[in-house]
DNA sequence: TGGATTTGCTTAATCGTTTGTGCTGATCAA
DNA sequence: TTGATCAGCACAAACGATTAAGCAAATCCA
């Protein structure tokens, strides 16, 4: 492998000081007052010797890698995915660069994470936290490390957070079902104290209670986000070869549960919307793919990328600016749209 | 935020060289001769300042970073999502940590993402080429740079690569329709030069001709990436509503070009296996999900992350370790397996 | 002409870690 | 008693880049 070349070995081609070259080469010769011909001279060595910078070194100098860490629960999960790739492409217009890593929803692999991505400087962290992390949290909190959580929250941590009324899209999506006849709803959600789940799964009681209701037996079933697969055959099971007290209607509250459901669904040739109407959390291609494309919530990943991005950006610059004051925590709370298709009936 | 604690910070604090601290956490105090007592004291005071190694530094002196970037064409597409799971999770068994981004299957673009992880000191790449690039990878061979190609190749490249036979995928495709009765079978592909992508057309091609069937007038049709879905909703208008000489069956070179296709197939009311007889590459969720589970050519991402790593680290070491000879590339051709569902008829 | 200013560059410290070398005092053998 | 050995630590350079400070020569002004 061919030795990099550095600052020095362009100071040494031109017999000068690799000070005289950064100058050049950070565009500071005017206040370093470098000679115009030498500037030349340097910048066409540059050029010549294809001198790329050791960011590793600027890094080091400056205490900022212009990296940022991105924690999700599984980035090939394309809800994940989606937003990764909007954080990407939101972090290299600013000149950021990202790695990533999945906790797999487990709070141990989340610490893991962090410490990795700490000790490897990122500037600042993205994180869908996992269940029982806020006190890994509100460590970073406590020194002040920038971070922005996406997806999920907790109540008992003060952080900035980019996500959507979950309780009201649940609503919204119970009341949808409601409204197109169905009265046997039940919902399948993941078995976490996150709070997000929480809202979807009170969204979902709430609204039952409006249009008066009853929470059905077996109504609210959740999985396991380990053995989702196993879980969600055996709650399918239960709920569906029940036949005098069946659902129907279905919320899922993500699209793992619903592809998990569905596939139950059909394997027991039950028709949608015929006989059973579906609203899912999440979107995903397999949605529309449904031969009866599915009613969704959408969360827009790409909204939640971009204002994460641009709330920590916000951090991290008056972080170097303002070295005393905090700035105010950013809770930004996105409206979930509701996508009617057809699985709900025409 | 909290000045972050050095080795310094513990040195100062009893009193000692720093040196002798670096010793004590790198588990040298042995080669160092670090007084027992000393080591303990050391070892009590990291822990007690929370202290975590500064990564960047290390770097800096060791000239490894332990990271590798990650160039695919589409973070958020399944295909590649999964592949950067499975990166990810051998990647962290090896200590090491993945930085990545998207080329959009754009050269450009591929050109400033290998120059952005190059300044950033990856120790090694692994790309899932674009079109054109194989000059930029040739620069990187010349340099003696490691790097692992996946899913794509160059004919006048020779580098390390794991792909799978796509001949051989494509051929066993077409003999499955064949098989099945299917005679009409068209394929829809990318429009590019990347010989995995030729290769597919290839080897259908050789397969109708081994069965003595004509290539049907558009029976090989090639969509853009950038405007895929217009590309494939054209395709499928001359294809399908050509009702005397339509195809009664497609090969769908990509996940994304058979999702865009089925959205076109399920406007018409076609109906799978009964009208069309389908087979894609790629697997996804998808595919399952669809009234009719789709047969897929499955590339086995898992197994192509794990090798593409594999090999990876077997560059770096032998870097390492022997800085004069070169290792031999390696070339890894993965056997694609076509999963039988029902989309060509039980 | 002589002091002040400007120009054009160099020196050196710094970021945090690693590691070869060197120093001091204790122990040991003869 | 003396020279060698060794334990236990410190010193200092290095990785590559940045930047404040300094210095000599050229230029300017009166």
């Amino acid at each position: 492998m061919e030795k990099k070349v550095s600052i020095k070995d362009i100071a040494k081609k031109l017999g000068v000081s690799a000070a005289l070259v950064s100058y050049v080469l950070n565009n500071k010769e005017k206040e370093a007052r470098v000679g115009l011909e030498m500037a030349e001279r340097i910048r066409h060595t540059a050029r010549e010797l294809n001198y790329q910078p050791n960011l590793i070194a600027r890094s080091l100098r400056s205490g900022r890698t212009k990296t940022i860490g991105l924690i999700v629960a599984d980035i090939s999960n394309p809800f994940f995915s989606n937003i990764a790739r909007t954080i990407e492409d939101e972090a290299s217009l600013n000149n950021y660069t990202v790695i990533f890593g999945s906790s797999d929803e487990n709070a141990e692999k989340s610490q893991t994470l962090i410490n990795t991505l700490i000790k490897r400087q990122v500037d600042g962290l993205i994180i869908a936290p996992a269940e029982n992390t806020s006190p890994q949290l509100q460590v970073l909190s406590d020194r002040g490390f920038p971070y922005v959580l996406i997806d999920r929250y907790f109540n008992d941590l003060t952080a900035n957070t980019v996500r959507i009324n979950n309780y009201q899209a649940s609503f919204k999506a119970v009341t949808h079902l409601y409204e197109r006849g169905y009265r046997r709803i039940a919902m399948v959600a993941y078995k976490t104290k996150l709070p997000h789940m929480e809202d979807r799964k009170r969204g979902f009681l709430g609204a039952l209670q409006k249009f008066g209701l009853p929470v059905m037996e077996n109504g609210l079933m959740e999985s396991s986000y380990e053995n989702i697969s196993s879980d969600v055959a055996g709650i399918m099971q239960t709920l569906l070869d029940n036949t005098e007290n069946r659902p129907d209607s279905f919320l899922f509250a993500t699209n793992s549960l619903a592809i998990n459901g569905l596939k139950e669904i059909n394997k027991r040739k039950l028709v949608v919307p015929k006989d059973l109407g579906i609203i899912s959390f999440d979107e995903t291609e397999a949605f529309d793919f449904f031969y009866c494309p599915l009613t969704y919530i959408n969360q827009s990943t790409d909204r939640i990328g971009k204002e994460a991005v641009r709330i920590l950006m916000q951090q991290l610059e008056s972080k170097d600016k303002n070295k005393t004051e905090k700035m105010d925590t950013a809770q930004l709370v996105i409206d979930a749209q509701l996508v009617v298709q057809r699985s709900c009936g025409e």
